[in-house]
DNA sequence: GAGCTCTGAATTTTT
DNA sequence: TTCAGAGCTC
């Protein structure tokens, strides 16, 4: 037995050598699950498992590659055969299949990949062909068709049955609905393009003739799993697919911190796993190594409140004394002011930037915040919401490469067309029959008898294509350096800032250096984009370290020193969109309970007692909040309440005003 | 048919 | 505030 298995606890230790066979790790938070999961490739490998024949599956490519990393510090063998291990999120994995195996389900093998919102924008384009926008009514907007439909296959139900539940509102269009999808689904396969759900579908599809499942899955000796709690059916369809002839597999999960419940994700496959395997171990893990006891006790208190719940309460043995802090702000401003203050008296004490986290239910939640840190000066990097693949001059630069790689890719060409001054959707569309019917060469385009606004437009764009599809497949740099010549003073007076925008595009640039294959590529940016570095508010001397701003969804298996959970008021935490239905406020409960596990010494909750509307102002332009409602009376025992604000303070009820919460509030003021 | 301007509506989480 | 869509003008 190698010597470095030391290092792990007796439950850790017995996950990472379990020797064959279907194993389920239920592991709360911070109980070493990524440990587990690096140790577990390092032993397969000093057992003599051939690296090329595991397959990790992570929810980002990060931690995958962190893993990998960790793993082959563990193996240490001078040379490093760990990269061979196929490490990545389900969605990039599948494309690295489908690519192997594109014919064997009728797609061309230089398919390309719609994001979302290419994906509702060919929503959009059929709906408009079906006349659907005409009617009376409004008919459900783009995204919302998007999200029904992606509903139905990631949770492989009824559409009757999703329309239903979780979307009574579009209950009406169901007829209309199940048209456009069918011509959805048809449209891209026409273009040959993917859609985020059909890499999984398309994969899943690969694995129903049993030879070809057998051949694909028998590609891996061992495949793990990583959050396993956030997978959803077909994902699930996958695993077993792709273990019909041998029986190793290993997930990991915590029930209690299942987020993904929009994206179709169940925690029936964990619950279910022992089914689904039969012959399957279970491992709990319990003890926490992350957050000191007060953390932990709030954390599992608030947890507790949970209607079902599957794992026990964790322990930790560090110990604190300082309790979690609930502190009432007066209102937003004075919320920023209070943790910006903290956040820098940490640092004076030798906690850096990077070391603490202020998290939040929704992206927009920071703005306020972001404003200020940017005044102060103070360095910090944002995940989650609006990201670097969403911003419109990346997708521009994107689309040219798509082109390139899939000239049947409409979408793309409609970008790039868009861009061109004479060119509007009806020579588009004309533009894009001719490449076609002249063999699907881009350089086409020189040849279409264009309108004279837009021959030099055309003119300019047909030499790019000259210069770059002589260059094929490779050196993705070269090109995007070639495209960006013609790109950028489109872009430089298409936008109001370019400015803070250009450096999207140089990091464009710089990312496709590290690649080959220009294919690889537009699949790493577009199945797992890096998160945009243009909010970053550094300062020359700072540089190196800055404070964490994320979204409670991005901050999913990381940790920090000091966590801030701000905006806890009920409308917010949970999201007003989401307290439909009891299992939408559950899934809510364990977002907190997320939140708060992410901290390891220190921790503060805060929320601003009112709020000011900017626009459609109610009243007086004012509301008052109430607390987060998963802070019950027992939760609360377990915090250190802090008031900045006085419930006094309040001098008009307003509409979210609840007599009730304040005349509590005002009983215990009394004795303060 | 392109492109501008005005109006009205809505506003989570992400591969 | 921002975005999508309708309607108007060149």
């Amino acid at each position: 037995m190698p010597q470095w298995l030391d290092d792990l606890n007796a439950e850790q230790r017995a996950a990472v050598t379990h020797g064959g066979g279907p194993l389920l790790v239920v592991a709360g938070a911070g109980t070493g699950k990524t440990k587990t999961l690096a140790y577990r490739v390092a032993y397969l490998i000093s057992q003599g498992v051939d690296p090329g024949c595991i397959l990790l599956l992570t929810f980002t490519r990060r931690a995958a590659q962190e893993m990998i990393e960790r793993a082959s510090t563990i193996v240490a063998r001078g040379t490093s055969t760990t990269g061979r291990v196929w490490g990545g999120t389900f969605h990039a994995i599948a494309h690295r299949l489908l690519r192997l195996y594109a014919d064997a389900v009728g797609i061309g093998r230089e398919f390309t990949v719609l994001d979302q919102g290419d994906a509702e924008s060919l929503i959009h384009l059929i709906r408009h062909e079906m006349g659907l926008h005409e009617k009376e009514k409004r008919f459900p907007r783009k995204g919302t068709c998007l999200a029904v439909y992606s509903r139905c296959v990631n949770s492989g139900e009824d559409l009757k049955h999703v329309l239903e539940r979780d979307f009574p509102w579009c209950d009406e269009w169901e007829s209309e609905l199940r048209e456009l999808f069918r011509r959805y689904v048809v449209r891209k396969q026409e273009r040959n393009v993917l859609d985020y759900d059909d890499l999984l579908l398309y994969w899943m599809a690969l694995l129903d003739r049993p030879e070809r499942a057998a051949e694909i899955g028998g590609r891996f000796d061992h495949i793990l799993v990583d959050e396993y709690q956030d997978t959803n059916i077909v994902q699930a369809r996958i695993l077993r697919g792709m273990r019909t002839t041998r029986q190793d597999i290993m997930v990991v999960g915590d029930d209690a911190q299942s987020i993904y419940r929009f994206r179709g994700a169940t925690v029936r496959n964990m619950l279910d796993f022992p089914k689904q395997f039969s012959g399957a171990t279970v491992i709990k893990l319990e003890q926490n190594y992350r957050s000191v006891t007060p953390i932990l006790d709030t954390a599992n208190l608030l947890i507790a409140g949970a209607s079902e719940r599957y794992t026990k309460d964790l322990w930790s043995e560090r110990k604190s004394d300082e309790l979690p802090r609930l502190v009432l702000c007066k209102d937003p401003s004075e919320q920023d002011d209070y943790v910006i203050d903290r956040v820098l008296r940490h640092y004076e004490e030798g906690i850096p930037l990077r070391r603490q986290a202020i998290l939040f239910r929704a992206s927009h939640l920071s703005d306020t915040l972001e404003v200020e840190l940017v005044r102060r000066n103070i360095p910090y990097h944002k995940f989650g919401g609006l990201r670097f693949l969403e911003a419109a001059h990346v997708k521009d630069l994107l689309a040219f490469l798509r082109v390139l790689e899939n000239p049947r890719d409409e979408l793309a060409w409609f970008r790039i067309l868009d861009l061109l001054d004479g060119v509007g959707p009806t020579t588009a569309s004309r533009i894009v029959e001719h490449v076609e019917q002249a063999g699907g060469d881009p350089r086409a385009v020189r040849s279409f008898p264009g309108p004279p606004a837009a021959r030099v437009g055309l003119a300019d764009l047909a030499q790019v294509f000259d210069d770059v599809v002589p260059m094929g497949a490779k050196n993705p740099e070269a090109q995007v350096e070639r495209i960006r010549r013609f790109y950028d003073p489109i872009f430089a007076r298409t936008y109001e800032n370019p400015a803070a925008r250009v450096r999207d595009l140089i990091s464009l640039e710089q990312i496709a250096s590290g690649y080959r294959s220009r294919q690889q590529f537009l699949a790493d940016v577009q199945l797992d984009p890096p998160t945009s570095t243009s909010e970053l508010a550094a300062s020359p001397y700072l540089d190196e370290d800055w404070l964490v701003l994320s979204t409670i969804h991005s901050a999913k298996g990381c940790e920090w020193d000091v966590v801030y959970l701000i905006h806890a008021a009920d409308g917010f935490l949970p999201s007003d969109l989401s307290t439909g239905s009891q299992e939408e406020i559950e899934e809510e409960r364990r977002l907190a309970y997320v939140a708060l596990t992410r901290a390891k010494d220190h921790l503060y909750v805060t929320w601003p007692l009112r709020y000011y509307h900017k626009w459609y102002a109610l009243g007086d332009g004012h509301s008052y909040a109430q607390l987060c409602r998963f802070f019950t009376k027992d939760v609360l025992a377990s915090v250190e309440e802090v008031a900045l604000a006085r419930p006094e303070e309040k001098d008009d009820p307003g509409s979210f005003y609840d007599p009730e919460a304040d005349i509590q509030q005002r009983m215990r003021d009394m004795w303060e």
